[in-house]
DNA sequence: TGTTGATCATGT
DNA sequence: ACATGATCAACA
């Protein structure tokens, strides 16, 4: 049989909301995991888990987790009134100025951002978090809306001007109103290649670009 | 106590 | 080293 794209999506739709109100470590049990007892040493299994109980197909490709479908999957830990707990990761941000392609429309950034079924984790105590006490809320699609992708397309272009003008190391945390730009690495001694405003090359630590709290908080409360 | 900067795990 | 999944934890 023949599914549409919208098919495909409502299917994996469903099945997200069939999650809400089980443990993630009733579902660590159903996938065949051992629970961890504290996330520390696991700070990615949530999405993971969730990525394989969906059937995401990019593994760790620059592409969304259908790409044939441009949908993205976001887990982002909530506590009772509904406020996110940690920014939200979207993907790497290149700092080589060569490899830096000014077109928003063509960049990883929009084809993660325009279509993601985002999956709130309910965190009952975040003074005593664990998978054993979050449970999966209720899964819901998101759209940015015209005035969102204006505010992303904005601080995106002026972040990655930033970058295609040598400034990787002058980006720190603070700029952007929607998105920012953060260290994304194993540790503070990981390097990639990057220029100076002079041209000249220079090691910097890897960035990622995320999503700030207070602009899924919106998200979140459209849904 | 909210944010920024640092870090952990896995796969390519 | 890079890209994915994120949360931790030091400090302003």
């Amino acid at each position: 049989m023949n599914l549409t794209i919208e098919q495909e999506i409502n299917i994996i739709l469903q099945k997200a909301k069939n999650l809400r109100g089980y443990t993630l470590e009733q579902l660590c049990q159903a996938a065949g995991i051992l629970a961890p007892k504290h996330m520390t040493n696991a700070k990615g299994l949530s999405g993971q888990l969730i990525e394989y109980l969906l059937g995401a197909e990019a593994q760790s490709r620059p592409l969304p987790d259908f790409p044939r479908l441009n949908l993205e999957i976001k887990t982002i830990p909530i506590n009772l009134k509904q406020q996110p707990l940690e920014t939200t990761y979207v993907c790497t941000a290149h700092v080589l100025p060569t490899k830096v392609d000014y077109d928003f429309y063509a960049s990883t950034l929009y084809r993660k951002i325009q279509h993601i079924l985002w999956l709130p984790l309910i965190v009952p105590d975040p003074n005593h978090d664990s998978l054993a006490h979050r449970i999966v809320g209720n899964a819901f699609l998101w759209r940015p809306s015209p005035e969102q992708l204006v505010a992303i397309k904005a601080d995106w272009q002026d972040l990655t001007q930033m970058l295609i003008f040598g400034q990787a190391e002058q980006v720190t945390s603070h700029y952007g109103q929607v998105l920012q730009i953060r260290p994304k690495a194993s540790n503070s001694k990981m390097t990639t290649e990057s220029l100076n405003e002079r041209g000249e090359k220079i090691l910097t630590l890897p960035r990622g670009f995320y999503l700030r709290k207070t602009f899924t908080q919106e998200i979140l409360l459209q849904n």
